[in-house]
This record gives structure tokens, C-alpha cells and sequence, in this order.
DNA sequence: GAGCTAACCAAACAATCGTTTGGTAGACTA
DNA sequence: TAGTCTACCAAACGATTGTTTGGTTAGCTC
């Protein structure tokens, strides 16, 4: 009882024989997540019915409830996974560049890369749900705080001028990510690499002349 | 039976007369619409039913559908005067300023109070629909062209260098602009008319020194 | 092979949803 | 004053929602 750890999927088995871990567990969970992450995507948290993610992965829909007690829950739970995929996905896309301005940019072309191509994280990272939903907006907040923090590092790294808001910087360039799937099309030219190039450039440098 | 008029509202009356139009017609229906707006700005449009709808005017649920066919159809309607709104507002700002980038700073301007200010608006403009809702999609979207085309022709007017893509520009400002909604606080030091001037200058002036 | 439990099934629950149908009070027209 | 039409009321319809409850089976341990 060490800190209420709150699992809620049930425990390997009352013996702490790490041998064979987990067992045959969590088998379907995973494939359960992957499809709700899915439909979710393509119909949002409200357009999907408990009833399509069991049938989408050929369960009765009481039976969902075994592996989450409630359809917040599994949201939240798809929320922190998209999150920490996004995640990982910029530590490995930062790491590979030293010099500011071009980490900044394969932070930027590794985010829209998450949102843009695999379809599951769109409509995840940005829920944008109502306001009166408070206690489920806070906790996806939360979960995103850490991320933002990172973008708030890369910017203060760039050494801009002090007439330069660097929250609004920040604001303006994430704001621009973050709403690029509502016109982005797959099939158009420009991918995500070429847009965090644009973005970035038009920053750094200067529109005028 | 003129090209199918389709007005869902009763006529004034089978006779032309011009006398006394519109009667005594259409009392609450404005009052509706202003109601529905405050409910879908703070709840979302699947989070708000006919019956909070009507509620709210002090109606019962059915008495709606004599004002508008279908919820859809109530929305449709909802949208096209906030996008009317909107584009009222930036044609008032625009018009008071001659300087191409002020032009702009001023249309953002504009666009963020009618978002952040009147309540009604957010999450009408940007309603972010499933796409399986294609039908839906495409009238909403029809209906914002002719906004965004403004946009085209005011970024257009600024001369830009070549090697900048007009195109990416507009849809980078647009994109932080539209999503300031997500973490504005109304209490905060920094308006409408702060971060549109923030917006500007950092693509206006480099921010390399 | 007895016992246990993870991982479901089967069937319902109450609530809410958008919508329809039939009726009606009151203002207006003729 | 009779008739018409607007702007609702009253009450339900069927469908769908998230969720619960009790049973069942297959794989594991002992």
C-alpha cells in the first residue's frame, strides 16, 4: 500500500515472482486503446459510443468496463499516452540538432509529424473540450504542462532580442502548429517538415525587406 | 413555386402588402438564437440539447422545431451570423487604417475581440467537427471563404519578399490567432489589441537582432 | 484435477437525445 | 363576428447513451 498506486487493471497476481510478468494480461487493452484512439480521431470523443470501441474490437460493450471504469477514464488514459509519444518524439528530434533555431525547428516538424501523420493523435492533443467540463479539462492540462515547459526551454535558448515577448513567441508558434490539422491535407505538397521550416523561417527572419 | 424558396419561417402573409412587414412574426426567434449561442459558446454544440435550448427562453423542447427544422439546421444558421458578425467587424477596422500592415494588425485585432470579448462567438467560429460530419463541414466551411479570402487579399497588399509564401503566412497568423481562445484568461494584462500587435511585429520585424 | 481468477458474455438499467404529432389561445384579417 | 394563421403547449415516440449486474469460460497454479 505504498503511495496508493491505483491501479486500476488488475495486479499480476498476489505473488511478486517476477517471473513471467503480467502473465497473459492486458491482452485486448492495448488493441482497445488503439482502436477508441481511432474512432475517436475520425468521429470525436462524443461522435464515439462505448458500443463502437467494443465493436470495433469485436467486444459486448459492458465489457469495456472491465478494463476502464468509466469513458473519461480511457480518454484520459489516450490523452496521456498521445502525449507521451508526442513527447519522445521531440527528445529524439532535438537531440540530433545543436545549434537553437534548428532544434526549435525539429521540435516544431516532430509535433506537426505526431499530429499530421499518424491520424490517432489529431483531435487527442487538442481536445478543446467545453468549459464546463472542468475536471476533466484540468487533468488533460496537467498532462500537457511538462510538454509546453519543453517548448518554453527551446525558445529561451534562442537568445532573442529583450524587445521580444517570448511567452507570446511561444504562444504564436504552438497556436500555429496546433491548428495546422484543420487545413492540413495529406495529399498537398507541403509536408510536415517543409511547414515547421516555413514557420520557423518566417520568424527568425525578417517579412520586410 | 419559384426555384424552391425553402424558407422554413412562416411568411409574413399570403398578401404582398408592405404595410406593417414581418408583423408581430419572429419575436423569440432572435431571442433563441442569442440563447443557443451562450449555451453552445459554454457547453459545445453536442453538450447542449433542444431542451437546455429551449429552457433557457422558457419554451418546451418541441416549440423549437417551429422556428428551425432540425438542430443542425439551427447551428447552420448561428454560424453564418457570427461569421457575419466577425466580418463586419474587421470590414469596420480595416477601413480605418490605410498602412498595409497596420490594415492587418487591425483585421487580427478585430478578429480576436470578436472571440475573446463577446463569448458568443468561440467555438462557433472554430467548431472543429468530426469529419464523418461531412456535410455539416462543408456548409460551415463554405461559409467562412469569403472571410478568409479578406485575409488572402490583406496579406497580399503587404508586398512580401518572394521567397515568402503568402500562403504558409496567412495560415501561420490565422492558425495563433484562432487558437488563442485555448489559453487567453480575461483577467490577463495582455487584450486583444496587445496580441495582435505582438502577432504582427514578430512577423514584421526579425527577431534576430 | 481442484480451485482460482483474468477476461469476458448476456441482458438489462435509467436517463437523455432529437424529433413528431395533435391540439389550442390569441392576434389578426375580412 | 367568423375565419385564418402565428406561436406556442402537452405528450409522447423510438433510438441511443453510459453503465451495472450476474453469470460463464479458459488458462493458470498448486
Amino acid at each position: 500500500m505504498a503511495k496508493t498506486p491505483q491501479a486500476s487493471y488488475p495486479k499480476a497476481s498476489r505473488s511478486e515472482t517476477s517471473r513471467n510478468e503480467r502473465r497473459r494480461q492486458n491482452n485486448r487493452r492495448e488493441e482497445l486503446l488503439v482502436e477508441a484512439a481511432r474512432l475517436i480521431a475520425e468521429k470525436g470523443y462524443e461522435g464515439t459510443s462505448m458500443r463502437d470501441i467494443a465493436a470495433a474490437v469485436g467486444m459486448l460493450p459492458g465489457s469495456l468496463y472491465y478494463h476502464f471504469p468509466s469513458k473519461e477514464e480511457l480518454f484520459v488514459e489516450l490523452h496521456a499516452q498521445a502525449v507521451t509519444s508526442i513527447n519522445q518524439a521531440v527528445d529524439r528530434a532535438i537531440a540530433r540538432e545543436s545549434e537553437p533555431w534548428a532544434r526549435l525547428e525539429a521540435a516544431v516538424a516532430a509535433h506537426l509529424e505526431s499530429m499530421l501523420e499518424t491520424t490517432d493523435t489529431i483531435a487527442i492533443v487538442s481536445p478543446d473540450f467545453p468549459e464546463d467540463r472542468s475536471e476533466l479539462n484540468a487533468r488533460l492540462i496537467e498532462q500537457r504542462n511538462a510538454y509546453e515547459a519543453k517548448f518554453t526551454r527551446l525558445v529561451d535558448d534562442l537568445g532573442l532580442p529583450k524587445s521580444v515577448d517570448r511567452r507570446m513567441f511561444r504562444l504564436m508558434l504552438l497556436g500555429a502548429v496546433n491548428w495546422s490539422p484543420i487545413w492540413y491535407r495529406p495529399k498537398g505538397k507541403a509536408g510536415p517538415a517543409d511547414i515547421a521550416r516555413a514557420f520557423i523561417t518566417m520568424l527568425r527572419d525578417s517579412c520586410t525587406p
